[in-house]
Formats: C-alpha cells, structure tokens, sequence
DNA sequence: CGCACTCTTGAGGGAGCTCAACATTTGTGG
DNA sequence: CCACAAATGTTGAGCTCCCTCAAGAGTGCG
C-alpha cells in the first residue's frame, strides 16, 4: 500500500510522482496554487466548486486516462477521490504551457465545462439523468455496463438535481425498461436509442440548425468585403 | 461559412483586423474552424451553443476589453453580437499559445464557463437573475447603473429560465426595492447587499468550509499540490 | 400610423423540492 | 463471522416554484 516509488513511470521525467488516494481524500482544494496537474492511473475524481451557502456544484468526473487539475493560478475548484485513486502528478511548466500533457488537460477542462454546462442547461431531470448516462457510458467506453462509482449526492451535485430526484428518475428507468441495475453501483445500458431521444439525441452540435438562423448582413460587406 | 473565413482563406490579412458588426450579426459559428480570436473593442458580444432540440444556451457575455473565441480546433460554440461591435481579429499563433492575449482568451473563456456553471447550478431564480446582475455588475465596474444590452431572452438562455420568469424576478427585484430600471436596458442597483444575500454572497471560494469537510487520511501520508 | 419586436403580467398546471420514513449497503468492533 | 451502527439509496405525500398558455403594454422603425 505504501509503496510509491518515483521511479514508476516510463517517460522517465524526474519531478512526476506517484500519488495514491483514498476514497473521499481531498487532492487539492479549492484556491491551492496550480503548481501541478494529474493524471488517473486508476479510479475516479470529481472537482467540485464549493459556494458559501453550502450548495456544491460537481464540474466534472475523471477516470482512467482522463488529466486534470489545470489552471491559471489558483485553483478554482477541489479535487476529491471519489474511490481509491491512483494518479501521476506532473509539474506545470509554466514557460512552457505548449506541453502535451498540459495542453490536452486543458481541452479537458473545456470540454468538462462545457459538458456540464450542457447538463445543467437543459430542463427536466429525465433529460439531464439520460444525458449524464450516456456521457458516462461514452467516456468509460463500456456501452454495456456502466460503473456508477460516484455516489446519488454527487450525481445530484453535478447535474443540480436532489439526491431524491436522482434517484427517483433512475428508478423511472428501470421501469421503462431503458436500464437495469446490478446493485446501485452499475448500471446496465438496455434501451441506448430510447436513452438518447430522452437525452435530445447527443450533446454533439447542431450545425444544421444553427446555419439556418438568423443569417443576417455584416457591417463589414461579409467576407468579401462589399 | 461566416463573414471571416473567405478573407481568412485568401490569405489577405496581414495581421490584426477590425471588424465591424451589427446587432444580431454572427460573427462566428458553431464548428468553423478556431483559426483566429478576438477582442472587443466596443459593444457586446454572445457566445451561444445550439443543441439539435432548438434549446439554446448563452456561455458568456463580452464586453469593452474583453476577448473570446479561443478554441482548439473547430468552435465549440457560436459569437453573436449583443448590439452593433467594433472588434478586432488576432490570428491564432499554434506554434507559440504563450502568446499573452491567446492566454489571456484562454482564462476568460475558463472563466466564463465556470461563471456559466455558477448560475445554472444555483437553483431558483432569484438566486440566478441576482448573481446575474451582481457579475455583471462586478464585469463593467458598474455598481450603480449597470447596462444589460441584452434581451431578456438573451437572459433567460444565460441562466436556463424562460424569459417570463426573468422578466417576473426583475419585476419583483423593483418591487422588493432591490433594484430600479430605467428602461429595460438600464438596471440601478440600488440594495447590493440584499441582492448579494439572495444570491448566496459572493462566487467566490468557501474555503473554510471545504476544509472542514472529510478530512480523511491520505494513503501517501499528504495531499498533494497544497 | 401601423407593424414588428420586446417586455410585462396573469392564471393554471406540472415537475421537482421538502419533509419523512424505510430499505439497503458499507464499515467497524466484539 | 456476526451484530450493530452509519452511510447511502429508495419511495411516498404534499407543496412550491417555474413553465406553459395567453393577453396586453411599451418601443422602434418604415
């Protein structure tokens, strides 16, 4: 259990280090100095915003594979292990943000928040519950059987519902025959089309629609420069 | 495509461009290609993501100074203008992203989206048209008439309500004393403390009590980054 | 002046929150 | 390994808030 050795890793770069977690540890908090970034080895994260009336607000989950923890000073949000986590922490280099690693933590971090973004912009509960399996199913490529290792309350957190509705719509599910569960834990995609016409089809964009609107003249004389 | 991209291609522009649009206009859309960014040299600009249900949501409004429209790869979202805008075009430097306006394009655009996820997460709307007001306040150094040359539907997309129920709230704002309008367009914020009570403070960290939270043993002895 | 657009306001109903109880799972110590 | 406690998950009833539907008022432009 203990043993972390610095020399685990295979691109050899000296100041990467081993860290190891367990479920619920904070790994950084909320107004930390971003000196560094991660990435998961095994398990799963979840930042979290934390605001003065107690409302916590989940901005996004990360598993295997998955980096974190960029940001341009201080952390705006915690880390927290939401099972028992193995990950990398790499230094930032901050003369040198054009680093790979960095770089694609930081499409990451977009990416999170516009996925959240989409999640709490959207209306009912079914539509967020859908949206959020979907996703989950997407990035953990397991169309099949989903592991669900956050608990309802962070489900709840992140897509700004209750525990209760969360849970209660989970259940709505099971009912429609769209998924099964196998303990609350896991959950098995039975209905992937019905989930995705409950969901508004995919978070993907809607180009088509958008060309159609308002396509009105520019100040400019378009690109041709009338 | 949009007004840009044909000049773009033509590989006629030197360097910086100034652009003008009129109110409404796109200035970019939803998956044409991030080659360039920009900044807001007078007016208002929106960034919207369409989803195929017709559902639109507001990512961000940019005002006098500010930037936006740094993606990697193709737009995650669209530009519109808010009200006739003066802007000018920076192309986008893919070899060196330390270029200190793209960096400074890049936080803002994290900001916005964390601003965005603040305010849909927030629950009912008082507390979102509050916080709303309160940023925007805060954004254009206004606290006493703060403009919103957006349309209350504009709003509404922002904070995930219908226009009837940002129009109510504000209604009701006036009647509380909060605030005062001049015309639809024009907000005094007259009672800051008690909008700031409505919407839940400040946005800015609750460290103390994040730390009072599940301080678990860590498996590696400490935490990392803090 | 009339049309179009935006904003405001009202009435009614439904989705989700609150309060409450119970079931299930997990963790701990004997 | 079992008993018990704590945490988590599920479900129900009632009520509030906000969405929907509908109508009217204010504003700008041709």
């Amino acid at each position: 259990m203990q043993g972390l050795s610095a020399e685990f890793q295979r691109g050899s770069i000296p100041q990467d280090t081993i860290l190891k977690f367990r479920k619920g540890e904070i790994i950084f908090s909320q107004g930390d100095p971003g000196d560094c970034w991660f990435e998961v080895i095994s398990g799963t994260v979840r930042t979290c915003h934390f605001h003065v009336d107690g409302h916590r607000q989940l901005t996004g989950f990360f598993y295997q594979g998955d980096v974190f923890g960029v940001e341009y000073g201080a952390r705006d949000a915690a880390a927290e292990a939401v099972t028992n986590t193995i990950l990398t922490r790499r230094p930032a280099l901050n003369g040198d943000p054009d680093s790979l690693g960095q770089n694609r933590a930081l499409e990451r971090a977009l990416d999170s928040a516009n996925q959240c973004i989409f999640l709490l912009g959207r209306r009912n509960a079914n539509e967020r519950v859908a949206a959020f399996l979907l996703i989950a199913a997407k990035r953990l490529s397991a169309l099949g059987s989903v592991p669900l290792p956050m608990t309802r309350g962070d489900i709840a957190d992140h897509l700004g519902l209750t525990i209760h509705t969360v849970s209660r719509t989970i259940s709505g599910f099971v009912r429609q025959g769209l998924i099964e569960l196998e303990g609350p834990q896991l959950c098995r995609l039975v209905d992937l089309d019905g989930l995705r016409a409950i969901a508004g089809e995919e978070m993907g964009v809607a180009i088509d629609k958008l060309r159609a609107m308002q396509p009105r003249r520019s100040f400019t004389g378009q690109g041709a420069g009338a």
